[in-house]
RNA sequence: UGGGGUGUCGUCAAGUGGUAAGACACGAGCCUUUGGAGCUCGCAUCGCAGGUUCGAAUCCUGCCACCCCAGCCA
């Protein structure tokens, strides 16, 4: 019986955690509303690239549309001309799409209901429920009143409702300037909610949109459009962040007057990250003013960033999964980013040997002109991966970090008269550290146990330390760039300007750095780990085969570096 | 001072009256031809104060703290 029961429970699919959404689509479900249907969308802004907060949306929107055999949708909320640009349509859809949410032929914009918003609007004014106003931008404002104070109705208020549609059709004809009227909902000037108090529908903008063109003059507000778009394309649940809770009344209000397909609101808390900043404004900033070189620099937390950067979708989609969804605000440890990206890895990077910082090692008693070779596992976690064939010669390089004179306890490395393991290869012990005039290393020799081939002795002996190794004459040079966090502190507003908080050794570029052969051709989407040191892609952008490029996506876990750390404080 | 939210381990996050899941981080150890990976173990009484109850993180009352809202941005 016991038994039973604990195997049941090993062989069942450890289902995605349930979170309040999850609850209220069953209930949903449960009462049959949407005739069973689940239906939500990704609605971005084509105003800037979209980033890892975005991916928690997508993940969440798509995997529930997935889950509940459901549909999702892309749609741009493309109501404000002046912000958007058709390159930040592009890079949305090339992102989306490789994180893997599906849209099938669901890619709608808000611009493509204009028509279908501007009949609702004329429904609403002839109903006594919305009215144009001659307020300008600073009299309304003044007209809303505070927080604590009701609003006061505007004088336009209550103009007729053929006066209003002859001014609504003229707004749209383009026969007043821009901020001189705008179509406003006649709801409640005294209510608690801001939202309620009146809001803009309609303002008038003479400026070209990406998609219409100059067809129009007015363009409806987020507010006007979105759940009305959202019930246009039959959504049933629509899921936006924290800040449009006060909104919801509005949102349900005007599917309330329309009387149509009336989606749910449901709001969530936004991702973010520890060091991490993710305000669009904040980030263009960083690209136009070139603290980095561009929306997707490997340092930036957008979905085209951390691509470049080496990360993968399955690790992305594995982080916002775990993450969870809740109401509360909370800030994430980019680590739980980095390990869902090295638990990925692990499972499926090819090994190789580079040599960032290289140290050349003669070996004395190996025979100058000989070259052998070995067989590398490609992968120790994945059999399927197979080998590849390395070669060994005379002269070497190693990893300038691996020798040290004067070595502290606990070292496992090279040193004199200290005996390590080549990986894959051959023990050798260190006989001399020759310098330059400058007191320099410029090189060790050593000698090798020729009865070490492979890695083991006969004797048994054991080696402390395995170092990774590439021989010189066969290596090929690459370039690296390492990245760390772009901001230093955990917080980057912390102090109010987050320009002070950048890190100043975000970027490290090493040149001259050896790689095995194999590395030469490497190509972007290539995940691999460079054996000690972490995981690395060739740079999208800047690497070819005449000179390869790597980042480094995230390093290994360093013990080694932590003892030191230990040992320091 | 109005309206809307939220408070469970260092950080996320389950829990929906029956005696605090899991993950990351951190610490200890085992193992290891990556000081990687893997494995084992350790690590919270639930914002505060009352109350209801045999029993409360879960119900009630009162406080406190934090977040959002006064764009013709989304």
């Amino acid at each position: 019986m016991e038994d039973n029961k604990i195997n049941k429970n090993d062989n069942e699919k450890p289902g995605k955690p349930s979170n309040f959404i999850r609850e209220i689509i069953d209930r949903d479900l449960e009462q049959g509303k949407n005739n069973s249907r689940v239906h939500t969308r990704f609605p971005p802004e084509p105003n800037g690239w979209l980033h890892i907060g975005h991916a928690k949306s997508i993940c969440l929107n798509y995997g529930l549309a997935q889950d509940y055999n459901g549909k999702f949708n892309l749609r741009f909320d493309d109501t404000n001309p002046l912000k958007e640009e058709s390159s930040y349509v592009e890079s949305i859809i090339k992102d989306v799409e490789w994180l893997g949410a599906k849209w099938e032929d669901r890619l709608f914009y808000a611009s493509d209901y204009f028509e279908q918003l501007y009949e609702w609007a004329i429904k609403l004014i002839k109903e006594g429920k919305a009215y144009v106003d001659d307020l300008n931008a600073e009299e309304i404002r003044e007209y809303r009143g505070t927080l604590t104070e009701p609003g006061k109705n505007s004088p336009f208020r209550d103009r007729s409702i053929e006066e209003n549609l002859k001014l609504f059709e003229k707004m749209k004809n383009g026969d007043f300037p821009d901020g001189s009227k705008v179509l406003r909902a006649k709801i409640d000037m005294a209510s608690g909610n801001i939202n309620l108090r009146d809001p803009v529908m309609y303002r008038i903008k003479h400026a070209a949109h990406h998609r219409t063109g100059d067809k129009w003059c007015v363009y409806p507000s987020y507010d006007w459009a979105h759940g009305q778009s959202d019930s246009i394309e039959g959504i049933t649940h629509s899921i936006c962040t924290l800040e449009f809770e006060d909104h919801r009344p509005l949102y349900d209000w005007f599917l309330d007057q329309l009387e149509v397909h009336h989606p749910r609101q449901i709001e969530f808390a936004r991702l973010n990250l520890n060091y991490t900043i993710m305000s669009k404004r904040k980030l263009l900033q960083l690209v136009q003013e070139k603290y980095v070189s561009g929306w997707d620099d490997p340092r930036m937390p957008t979905i085209s960033g951390l691509r470049r950067r080496g990360y993968s979708p399955e690790s992305i989609r594995e982080f916002c999964e775990r993450i969870g969804v809740a109401k509360r605000e909370s800030v994430v440890d980019i680590a739980l980013l980095e390990h869902t990206l090295r638990e990925d890895l692990n499972k499926r990077a090819v090994r190789m040997m580079a040599v960032l910082r290289p140290l050349k090692v003669v070996i004395e008693n190996y025979p100058e002109d000989k070259v052998e070779e070995f067989e590398a596992v490609n992968n120790p976690e994945d059999e399927s991966a197979g080998t590849r064939t390395i070669v060994f010669t005379r002269e070497i390089y190693i990893e300038r970090d691996d020798f040290l004179e004067d070595p502290p306890r606990k070292f496992f490395r090279l040193a004199p008269g200290r005996e390590v393991r080549l990986k894959h290869a051959y023990f050798i012990t260190c006989n001399e550290a020759v310098k330059n005039d400058a007191g320099e290393i410029t090189e060790l020799r050593c000698s090798y146990d020729p009865e070490s081939r492979g890695g083991s002795t006969p004797d048994g002996r054991r080696v402390k330390g395995t170092l990774h190794w590439v021989s010189a004459e066969h290596a090929v040079d690459a370039e690296v760039r390492l990245f760390d966090r772009l901001f230093d502190k955990e917080d980057p507003t912390e102090g109010g300007d987050f320009l002070k908080n950048i890190n100043p050794d975000s970027l490290e570029i090493l040149t001259g750095c050896k790689v095995e052969p194999g590395l030469k051709d490497a190509k972007s989407g290539e995940y691999y780990q460079f054996l000690r040191q972490g995981y690395f892609v060739a740079d999208s952008e800047d690497s070819t085969p005449d000179h390869p490029v790597f980042n480094r996506s995230v390093g290994l876990r360093d013990t080694w570096a932590r003892i030191q750390q230990k040992g320091a404080k």
